[in-house]
DNA sequence: CAATAGAGTTAGGCGAACCTAAATTAATTT
DNA sequence: AAATTAATTTAGGTTCGCCTAACTCTATTG
């Protein structure tokens, strides 16, 4: 096992991250897609490229993009499975909001040791999504991705279940937590709007239910399947 | 309020904590003296020292040596208010061991939010020492640091109550707790070897009681008073 | 197929936080 | 008072992670 354990940066987890986030749609992650997601230059992702890839925990084909090894692969899951962890434990035991979560365990992900996450994974009985749906990787490196639709290709007349939300936002969160759209909600499909037009929908509630009406943009964060099972 | 809140670097939050504890002492805190508690360079201290005088969180006089600015001293008590909450909540909710948790807050001090450590320190009730007896600072930044003897200076005979350990060191805590030394236990001094010599010590215990022998060393991180309160 | 737009890389810099080696200052001894 | 010793600072260097500006590929398109 060639596995430095806690030796990785906090910055150099953060490009793992985000490459596994963006090799999971298929093809290689491209230095700029890196460089938006992290919010820094291009120039600056080249550069730590090249560190990652002599570290052996990437592949680089220059001007093609990037891939990670199967030790970046698994120090990627490792970060993910802390950061996730850590967001299940602020919001369930210590009640942090839902939209600042993500956040705090943006930081702590790098702080916190693998006995403090396994303690807190333990306390919650072993948690298998986050709370913005997202699967929680195992110990030994594993994540079932499930095969969901954005709820932007949805269409009129289905029934659908929400299963994830994106969390990089906050004030995205915060306005899908007003409109009741967060993991497990029901939700039907009232109307689509022509032309990347609004989709106006009927959410189902506690006690009743309400018509919401969201953008494409929006919708295009939120993750669904036809499932009724909870 | 001239409080730049959470600009501070962990390096910087560092300094503050060792110069605030060297300067509990009474004088002025030397380069070196820091250096040695940091285990870094004499030279890397003195470059620190200009940066964190230029940020007017001390003052320095060459080769004098270093004192807080009441800035510098609110910035380490809230650095220091957060690591001992964390400790905390390590060791009594999620059960790390006593000896293992000076580290992990170590790393976390600078992570985690005000809002978070305020939220764990609700969970606790607001304690009031760490699990090594440090007191921990309120919100707004007091302090009561009480009086104690160091176990090393202890005369034969006297009864003391055990108040407070130093917590650097992992394995000089195993020890002690193998000996039954933590605060809020009490001990009789049995006899004392001159020169410097072993303690010969009664160690209270639930059910009973050992005798423990320490050496000068290890009795000068033990701090005592004569209180039988709790 | 040559021009060009856009993505990616290189060159050169910067600040933070460390280092070693070489001054320098202060304190202590003789 | 001079000399030694100890503490401190300065000088010069490193790595990490970022930046801007300039250059170089690649791919598209007229």
């Amino acid at each position: 096992m060639a596995r430095p354990a806690l030796s990785l940066t906090g910055p150099v987890e953060d490009y793992l991250k985000a490459i596994y986030d963006l090799e999971r749609v298929g093809e290689a992650a491209s230095t700029n897609d890196i460089a938006l997601r992290l919010a820094i230059s291009p120039a600056s992702v080249s550069g730590m490229v090249r560190r990652l890839a002599d570290q052996g925990l990437i592949t680089h084909e220059p001007y093609r993009g990037v891939r990670l090894t199967r030790g970046g692969r698994d120090a990627a899951l490792r970060t993910l499975r802390r950061h996730r962890i850590l967001e299940c434990y602020l919001t369930e035991v210590l009640g942090l909001p839902w939209d600042r979560v993500h956040e705090e365990a943006e930081r702590m992900e790098h702080a916190a040791s693998e006995e403090l996450i396994e303690r807190m994974a333990a306390a919650l009985g072993d948690p298998k999504q986050d709370p913005h749906g997202a699967p929680i990787p195992t110990r030994d490196g594993r994540v079932e991705e499930a095969t969901l639709r954005p709820l932007s290709e949805a269409r009129q007349g289905e029934r659908l279940r929400v299963r994830r939300v994106q969390d990089e936002n906050a004030e995205r969160l915060r306005y899908l937590a007003e409109l009741g759209i967060r993991p497990g909600a029901v939700v039907r499909i009232l109307d689509r709007a022509p032309f990347d037009g609004p989709i106006t929908l009927w959410v189902d509630e506690p006690g009743g239910g309400a018509t919401r009406a969201i953008g494409e943009g929006l919708a295009a964060q939120v993750y669904v399947d036809a499932g009724t099972s909870d």
